[in-house]
RNA sequence: GCGGAAGUAGCUCAGUUGGUAGAGCAUCAGCCUUCCAAGCUGAGGGUCGCGAGUUCGAACCUCGUCUUCCGCUCCA
């Protein structure tokens, strides 16, 4: 099975066993969102208290929060997303490739640089050891030249950013006569802006004054509490913030089953420090995520960091941890150096002071912050996706299961009467009765043994525990393993320990 | 959003040049009782993504629309 073939058969997996379900499908759906089902919540919660319980109990000083999907516009102000999230587009009609017009101009203004520092290596080499290079360049006409077109540019591009002026991109690409690098054609479209945030108005009237916008990131709920957290919470910087929520993003293009979906949850934990270590810190908390990832058991070679060389608008360092997923290597998590962009902006538009005394070195500032950010449903792809197989079983047979690792597994174990009659099931129902309040359950007594099993692998069940007749006269019952389908038979009083020991979240947490 | 492909039962898919829907699995009820699925009997479930149009007649042809997949783009 080719990796392209093995989504789409995870993809009707997850619908067919109630982990995914595409949203509003009895009305056909709707673009990039999908429920989670039965199952799906069941791991989604798990992946979620691995991480709440990983970031918050294990790390002393890091607390959580639960902030609202809502803030006050000003937020996206000084967070740059109003800024930032307004990309101009344009599309090439020949070629029907689309380019931020930005980055289209900002190209262009590189290679006239580089026309210029062309001239002035002829320059060098030409005058040698006599060469005097800022006279060169005030001089040459060549230079000047190529300097004039490009300051003409330059302003035309900051003045369009700064008046948001689509048009005036538009009339810079025509003026200078960019060509897409594709079909080398300067047929373009108009420029377009693609707001990322959803907005929807707080009021009962509508009114487009009283526009508020969902959150495209859960990060500055974090930040526009931190003042609270700090003084109620009497934090010490070095301290953390950890939240899990759900943020919304227009996607011009949403794909890729759940990857990418307009509504989506994240698990971020904002780090703050003092300036001037915010490397270090960016450093340890590279390594504790990775940590965090591998000790899941899914394979140290699927993670990798992919440190990144152009960086956002409010970071100073920035890396992720990719997971191959069925569709290569994509970014699972995010690990940014934030700096104080986020508090300053916060204090600036706020008028409220942000800052921390630091009674080590009598100093106030505004906290640096190290940020790790994950998508919680990337996070479920991921394990999904490493945990479906198809084995070749003994006499050709075969057998789909999920290898989920044990503490995440949705159900951790199915009890199955052998038979459907003879005290079989109110046996198993006494056992289920007591193991219920443990371990998530389920009790199955239709079709034949293998069939359940079959059934149980394909939800990624660790443990089936079935009761036969032997089960009445002594007191125990077989216990089947998922990963090997081993059997043994073993006391029915001894099933809490035996299960306990593999299912257990915090043997998990231990190892971190 | 642009270009390409697709959409028939919960799942995987048939469906002839246009003549008003089928299979296997799954589900439910009953029988059987067996530690690695697919025994027996019966039942339920689809206005063929949706809406128009052409036609005596549309799952099939045309247009629109929604959704999904692949590329461009963006990112958690």
């Amino acid at each position: 099975m080719t990796q392209d073939e093995l989504f789409k058969v995870l993809v009707a997996h997850c619908k067919e066993y109630g982990f995914i379900f595409p949203s509003s499908e009895i009305y056909d759906g709707l673009a990039a969102v999908y429920d989670y089902g039965q199952m799906g919540v069941e791991l989604k919660n798990n992946i979620k208290q691995y991480w709440w319980n990983a970031m918050t109990r294990l790390h002393e000083n890091v607390v959580g929060i639960d902030s609202c999907v809502f803030m006050h516009p000003k937020t996206w102000v000084a967070s740059g997303h109003v800024a930032a999230f307004n990309d101009p587009l344009i599309d090439n009609k020949d070629s029907k490739k689309r380019y931020r017009a930005d980055n289209l101009i900002e190209d262009y203004l590189g290679k006239i640089e580089e026309k210029i520092e062309k001239e002035v290596a002829k320059g060098r080499k030409r005058f040698g050891d006599s060469f005097d290079e800022a006279q060169f360049r005030a001089t040459n006409p060549n230079v000047l030249r190529e300097k004039a077109k490009y300051d003409e540019v330059h302003a035309r591009y900051l003045a369009a950013e700064n008046a948001n002026d689509l048009k005036a991109y538009r009339d810079i690409i025509v003026d200078c006569g960019i060509v897409c690098p594709i079909s080398g054609t300067a047929n373009w479209t108009d420029v377009r802006q693609f707001n990322l945030m959803f907005s929807t108005s707080i009021s009962n009237t509508g009114s487009s004054d009283d526009k508020i916008y969902l959150r495209p990131e859960t990060a500055q709920g974090i930040f526009v509490e931190y003042l609270n957290v700090q003084k109620t919470g009497r934090m010490k910087i070095p301290f953390g913030i950890a939240q899990i929520g759900k943020a919304f993003r227009n996607e011009i293009v949403a794909r890729q089953f759940i990857f990418r979906m307009r509504e989506f949850e994240q698990m971020e934990m904002e780090f703050f420090c003092r300036p001037g270590t915010e490397m270090e810190w960016f450093a340890a908390w590279k390594e504790n995520r990775m940590k965090w990832h591998v000790n899941l058991g899914m394979g140290a070679e699927n993670y990798r960091f992919h440190d990144h060389e152009k960086l956002a608008h409010y970071a100073n360092a920035a890396t992720d941890i990719e997971f191959n997923f069925p569709f290569g290597f994509k970014e699972l998590e995010g690990i940014h150096s934030r700096t104080d962009f986020d508090l300053a902006n916060h204090q600036r538009l706020s008028g409220k002071k942000i800052q921390y005394f630091d009674p080590e070195t009598n100093e106030s500032y505004v906290p640096y912050c190290v940020e790790t950010s994950i998508g919680v449903d990337r996070m479920f792809l991921a394990v999904l996706s490493h945990s479906y197989k198809v084995e070749q079983l003994e006499g050709g047979e075969s057998r789909v299961v999920l290898g989920i690792p044990a503490p995440l597994a949705p159900v951790k174990v199915a009890v199955l009467p052998l038979v459907n009659k003879d005290g079989l099931p109110e046996k198993a129902r006494e056992i289920m009765n007591d193991l219920k309040f443990d371990f998530k359950c389920q009790y199955d007594p239709k079709d034949s043994i293998g069939k359940r099993y079959r059934r149980q692998d394909a939800i990624g069940t660790p443990f089936c525990v079935t009761i036969d007749h032997q089960s009445l006269e002594d007191g125990t019952v077989t216990i089947r393993e998922r990963d090997t389908m081993a059997q043994r038979r073993v006391a029915a009083a001894e099933l809490r320990s035996i299960i306990d020991k593999e299912v257990n979240m915090n043997n998990l947490l231990r190892n971190l």
